[in-house]
DNA sequence: TTTCTAATTGAAAATGATTTTCATTTGCAA
DNA sequence: TTGCAAATGAAAATCATTTTCAATTAGAAA
């Protein structure tokens, strides 16, 4: 969790600790909770350092995600959105799986959890003597905040 | 269901009936049951003409999209998938929602529905004060057949 | 501290799946 | 037949990545 013992972590793997990486790094546990697009990471890094290029966040948002640090989501609308996965204990680190709300008018991506569904989408993958090795689910629609104001769009 | 049928159907609204369009939703009946990317559209279609252009395949396909006969998904590769989602009663149609199965061996889209999955997520978005349009469910991994063929890459 | 070198970066080009443009062709109503 | 809006093919444009390549830099070694 603190951004220096996820630096530490990222040495051990063998990365240099690169001002932009620490950059990255600080936008994203700024954010913890918030699903961010590629674009959205860039333009929040760059309040910090305006020469940061949409190349160097995708190498390291992509390598965060190859070392699971982060999990990828693609959208309806064709991006992907990133979201740290961590929870620090150590040096150790664990995600955790969940499915998605996403609502159509202000983009916010809420998480759930329903250990019911997953039960059920074990039984069918027996059903169908498939062997599931991750699924994907979002509701789309409008959250109760955009209801109550009114975006019904 | 019969090609006629589909035909005059677009007719009524407004379509002339080129050949290509002819080709396109011909390969779309043979295919019925079958998710095939506009590349795979193209090459079938192509069999019967080659000069059909993905274009054309395109701008068809999205006509029959926006017209609810076939529905788009989008999947975790990058590319779409359609399906004709046709049970013509006279000149209506009804389209089904349906949850997939995606083997990443072989490629196969296996469709299910489950009542009480739906059930859940009614009861999910209501916990969430959300208000659902449409929702995703795709379980991806191995498919019986590939588990018997030993593809368990 | 300075040197050295592999890791990292920025800019720009490449990719890949669509999507649009535009000049030409064609279905079909009159 | 003719006329013309609809449809098409080829090629260019988009858009979100992803890769290339030459220049820069972190940080280990001297």
């Amino acid at each position: 969790m603190p951004e220096f013992e996820f630096l530490n972590y990222l040495k051990t793997l063998g990365l240099k600790i690169t001002n932009q990486r620490k950059i990255i790094i600080e936008v994203l546990l700024k954010n913890h909770g918030r699903h961010l697009s590629l674009e959205q990471i860039l333009s929040e890094a760059k309040k910090n350092n305006p020469k940061i290029s949409l190349a160097t966040v995708f190498r390291n948002i992509n390598f965060l995600e190859k070392e699971n640090l982060l999990t990828k989501m693609k959208l309806d609308d064709n991006k992907s959105y990133y979201e740290l996965c961590l929870d620090f204990k150590g040096s150790k680190h664990t995600s955790t799986h969940h499915d998605h709300l996403i609502c159509e008018s202000c983009g916010i991506i809420i998480e759930f959890y329903n250990d019911e569904i997953e039960k059920l989408q074990k039984k069918i993958a027996l059903d169908f003597n498939f062997k599931i090795s991750r699924h994907k689910m979002e509701l789309y629609g409008i959250c109760g905040n955009c209801i109550k104001n009114g975006e019904l769009k």
